[in-house]
DNA sequence: TTGCTCCTCACGTCACGTGAGGTGGC
DNA sequence: TTGCTCCTCACGTCACGTGAGGTGGC
């Protein structure tokens, strides 16, 4: 049912792809043929406001691949679970807003753990410049070329062995 | 239609009101009054694994105010917005799935805000701790009866702030 | 002309709700 | 006895799917 969707023909098919799910390509024959319902029915779901296909400029109905999809998925919902259209409505209104709960969920836990990483980093970055202040003033002024900064660290006798970290 | 719930008669109920919610209380003929329907419906409903009223030793069905208020809102859905029973179900069964992903969001929240201000709170006392450092050793020694120690930290090199744990 | 499109109307089927009918225990 | 409960069976209604019938443009 999902060969079409992986198998672009070209590369320029591949560049298109998103929006030629979209396009109206399929006539009503084709469509019902697809979604394996009568043209009928699919002039029924539009009336409903189930389905929107694009129309020619002649106003022949054309449906995209998603509109196949979506057909797809009411045809499962009332063959297979019995579900009258006042249901399929619900039904797809509901999921569209789970998935949308679902996304945000995603969205912070990498939030989340982006902030904590940024977090973690800003207090290392604290730490290293504390543990630099601790080189007395002036002492890499009194050796003439000496390069202070960069791998300093030098005060290490405090460091910590911060690899043993994460217990409890 | 919710004055029963916002109304508890004394603070005995107050406290039992929890589980009050769930107790089988209504036979079929008061319950089906409640939810304005017929009580075979109700049966129906049952034996369609929509409700699960408790029973009495008798086997009679014994509905909990929990069991009326999900048998008004199966009688919303079919009655207003003309859903069948398969619709209940699954829709019941989404709404459900969408509650708990918005508790997710909402607590996903509330900690991310908490992290934000603990980690905002570590930055400050490491960065507390890195000034106090700044004090020259031994300036307090000198002063005869000078209270150094207690916001200092003094010799924190060494000490890990080691409560700024868990971060990774 | 053939085979598609558009539309509307009508019928068959099925789910659901409810009524009837018969039973049994407070 | 009355009024409830339990159950099963059957019918009316309505939604949905589909077929038919008539139209029009490639």
């Amino acid at each position: 049912m999902t060969e079409k969707r992986k198998r672009p023909r070209s590369a320029a098919d591949m560049a298109g792809q998103d929006l030629d799910r979209r396009r109206g390509v399929f006539m009503i024959s084709v469509a019902a043929e697809l979604a394996e319902m009568h043209p009928q029915t699919l002039r029924m779901y539009e009336a409903r406001g189930l389905i929107t296909p694009k129309r020619s400029p002649k106003n022949t109905r054309l449906y995209s691949q998603d509109d196949v999809e979506r057909l797809r998925r009411i045809q499962r919902m009332t063959a297979q679970e019995g579900l009258n259209l006042a249901g399929v409505e619900t039904v797809l209104e509901l999921e569209r807003q789970l998935e949308r709960a679902q996304a945000d969920i995603a969205r912070m836990r990498r939030r989340a753990s982006e902030l904590e990483r940024r977090m973690a980093e800003e207090i290392e970055r604290v730490r290293r410049s504390f543990k630099a202040e601790l080189v007395p003033y002036g002492a890499y002024d009194a050796i003439p070329g000496a390069q202070a900064p960069n791998r300093v660290k030098i005060p290490v006798e405090r460091t910590q062995p911060d690899r043993g970290r994460d217990s409890r």
